[in-house]
DNA sequence: TTTACTGCAAAAGGTTTGCATGGGT
DNA sequence: ACCCATGCAAACCTTTTGCAGTAAA
């Protein structure tokens, strides 16, 4: 807890980089509350704040605090990309409503082992996965 | 063969829609050779065809043929949706080199027992899962 | 002092849409 | 004949980028 900004830090002084309150201010606001959020979201959420930070640098540094580890993207819906902070928190996937949009999150530890298998296979080295189960959630069901 | 015509005829004449050219080039072109597609790519196939089609009308047919389940939306890269044939081909997920775009199909079929499990624990029906598995492959470690 | 970072506004690029025409059923 | 589907071009929307000013290091 406040260890993402020590690590974006040492992340972004190891590269050469700046750090910058603008900077800061996403990351805080991103783990002020570590749900999924989008661009706009996070925008409005910083806005809430008091920030006059813009919606470019915002789409800036998220690349970089990807890179840096914080946050991943997860999916792409109604033309805009999402993200998720991972940061501190073990690895989960996603089982997300159709109609809804109710995301839960669940743990499948042997993923791990399906990566090993798939990178022994196929010789790749493995990066990262992403499962993302949909459907319809039970209270969606009763009101269709 | 020629049977994702024949389905998607049906399809569309029990969804009281119409049946065109343009339709059944699209869905032939794709099956022509089902691979991996977007709609720029899928647009210059049916060019190299000698078919007039526009890109509004691939935009438009898309979804259409998604929801008679011809094809699937994969994953989103570069700003654009990427697609998969997968009518009369068993499901399968994707092994991706972050470096080359090279893409290796798997099946792992543990995760049709992991969707049930799933769908009993938060009591959801699920439709469809997506395991995307990117890192880099043996070729692209070596050029580094 | 250097030069990366920011805000603004314009541009880019994929996708959608309005409209008039054409074509299934 | 009805009205859905098409092509074209404009609109839309998210994301990227050029530029001039600002501020980390």
């Amino acid at each position: 807890m406040g260890d993402e900004l020590d690590r974006f830090r040492s992340f972004v002084s190891l590269k050469g980089l700046r750090n910058t309150p603008e900077r800061e201010d996403i990351i805080t606001e991103i783990f002020a509350s570590p749900d999924h959020f989008d661009v706009d979201e996070l925008y409005l959420r910083l806005r809430g704040t008091g920030s006059k930070i813009s919606k470019a640098s915002i789409y800036r540094n998220l690349p970089l605090i990807k890179e840096c580890g914080l946050i991943r993207e997860i999916w792409h819906e109604n033309g805009h990309m999402h993200y998720d902070p991972v940061y501190g928190r073990g690895h989960h996937c996603h089982l997300r409503c159709l109609k809804c949009g109710k995301v839960i999150e669940f743990v499948e530890k042997e993923l791990v082992a399906l990566e090993k298998r798939l990178g022994n296979k196929y010789d790749f080295e493995i990066i990262e996965h992403r499962l993302d189960v949909t459907g319809y959630c039970a209270h969606c069901r009763q009101t269709d």
